[in-house]
RNA sequence: GGAGAGGUGGCCGAGCGGUUGAUGGCGGCUGUCUUGAAAACAGUUGAGCGCAAGCUCCGGGGGUUCGAAUCCCUCCCUCUCCGCCA
């Protein structure tokens, strides 16, 4: 959520990053409800603070006449207040709602562009494999070696679902231990284990409701959502609380499954272990002092390349564009894997500084050295999308005979197994 | 799901209709003392909104009242016991 005193000292900055993003803002219509609401709140505090008064000198009053009396004046203006109060409430509720659904800021250095045209390459890192033989797509190798069952899931639970087996299932469980172990060993992570199912304000806090309720899974009946990422949980994870600057930066890592409805994207990747409705992610998240968010945000994004170093997978890191961006962010960068199966680069990780913009929606704050309480910055990357790397496996180290080499970091825990056949 | 007990400031814990935004303790900060530190002593220390006067906040929402942390209703959460259950 923006500042609404940055919007209302300067609108220009805000209407500015609306056109860098390529969106429409109610800009005029917030201010407008915010001059309002001053308005209003002028008036209902002035006469509050009469009644507060009368209602004193009631205790005090000499005499019972004296006593109705000021009753009376002080009942009179407390009706005032009570015909105020709902317009107030109103007027109140109607600029919360238009503010959550305003985007994040770009930063300055994120480049201009609409679309994923706009999108800058950052570095590239490892050869594409070369192969003797037309390579194949992860959605024939899969079922073929009896791993991947898309069949048998479209009739358990209808499109985009996959039941792994056998060396496929453990491959799946494999990749998170060995994402959880590297990032929490080596790069200084907590591990945190979440719940998956979170509240409304909870989904708020991250930037998910109002705006997108489409895209999720909810249980109506309890008022519950399913996270569409490890990041709806953490984000609001100290919501409402004040952190101890001590307890900065504070790095956690979190496997979870994600789910997502994937409305609005029916036609795009219908094949193959790209797109589900569930997947298995390891996910970075971190909170930091405003002025230490830009260091950790490069430095999260290599501990998510690290993953894919690791396992020899090339990779390119994509520096995205503004109208590229997601609703919370800042700044992205995505990491993108080769797939020759798809003979491209596709997304694996998207890593973003968003900023105070969770932490304002949320209301986690922290206490610096002055005493003075602040908004922390939080920031958010995959590390990676466990579905998507064990696909980027299967397509990267497949064989001539059909079988698929297992990277050797992954082989401590593939019990020693080097091949999958 | 049933019965009971609770939810108060960073934490613990008083208050149960009128200078109580809230006694006290712990923690934090500042000072005195000390070569320095500890201890001791003294002072200080919640958040939000508003240009300001001031207003709001004692789990959330609603009500009673001139006035509510204090009374009533309702919802949520925590704990204990029972039931159910991986």
């Amino acid at each position: 959520m923006l500042d609404i005193r940055l919007l209302r000292d300067n609108p220009e900055l805000v209407r500015d990053a609306m056109r860098r993003r390529h969106q429409e803002a109610p800009i005029d219509e917030i201010l407008e409800l915010d001059r309002r609401r001053r308005e209003l709140l002028t008036e209902t505090d002035t006469l509050k603070a009469e009644v507060n008064s009368l209602s004193r000198q009631v205790g005090k009053a000499a005499d019972a006449d004296e006593r109705e009396k000021l009753k009376t004046q002080s009942r009179e203006i407390g009706e005032r207040v009570k015909a105020i109060e709902p317009q107030v409430a109103a007027v109140e509720a109607r600029q919360r709602d238009l503010l959550l659904r305003i985007p994040n800021l770009p930063m300055s250095d994120v480049p201009e562009g609409a679309d994923e045209q706009g999108n800058v390459l950052v570095r590239k890192w490892g050869e594409p494999p070369q192969f003797d033989f037309t390579p194949q797509a992860h959605w024939d190798i899969g079922p073929r070696l009896g791993i991947m069952d898309f069949e048998r899931a479209a009739k358990l639970s209808g499109s985009r679902f996959t039941v792994l087996r056998g060396q496929g299932a453990q491959l799946e469980l494999a990749l998170i231990n060995f994402m959880v172990d590297l990032h929490t060993r080596e790069h200084g992570y907590e591990l945190i284990w979440p719940p998956y199912l979170i509240t409304e304000e909870s989904m708020i806090g991250s930037g998910q409701l109002p705006k997108f309720e489409d895209g999720l899974y909810s249980d109506k009946r309890d008022g519950l959502y399913l996270i569409p990422t490890a990041e709806s949980a953490l984000a609001s994870l100290y919501s409402g609380e004040i952190m101890a600057e001590a307890d900065l930066p504070m790095k956690l890592v979190a496997y979870t499954p994600s789910f997502r409805r994937e409305s609005g994207s029916s036609g795009q990747d219908v094949r193959g272990y790209l797109r589900q409705h569930q997947f298995s992610k390891v996910e970075l998240f971190a909170f930091t002092k405003p002025e230490e968010s830009v260091a950790l945000h490069e430095a999260l994004t290599r501990h998510a390349e690290r993953v894919l170093q690791e396992l020899g997978l090339a990779y390119r890191t994509m520096l995205l564009c503004a109208g590229d961006m997601g609703f919370a962010a800042a700044k992205t960068y995505d990491l993108e894997v080769w797939l020759p199966g798809q003979n491209n680069y596709r997304e694996i990780s998207s890593c973003s500084n968003v900023e105070d913009y969770q932490a304002r929606r949320s209301n986690t704050r922290y206490r610096d050295a002055n005493g003075k309480v602040r908004f922390p910055h939080m920031l958010n990357g995959s590390g990676l999308a466990v579905g998507r790397t064990l696909l980027a496996i299967l397509e990267n180290y497949q064989q001539a005979d059909g079988t698929v080499v297992i990277p050797e970091k992954l082989r401590p825990y593939m019990g020693g197994a080097e091949v999958i056949k």
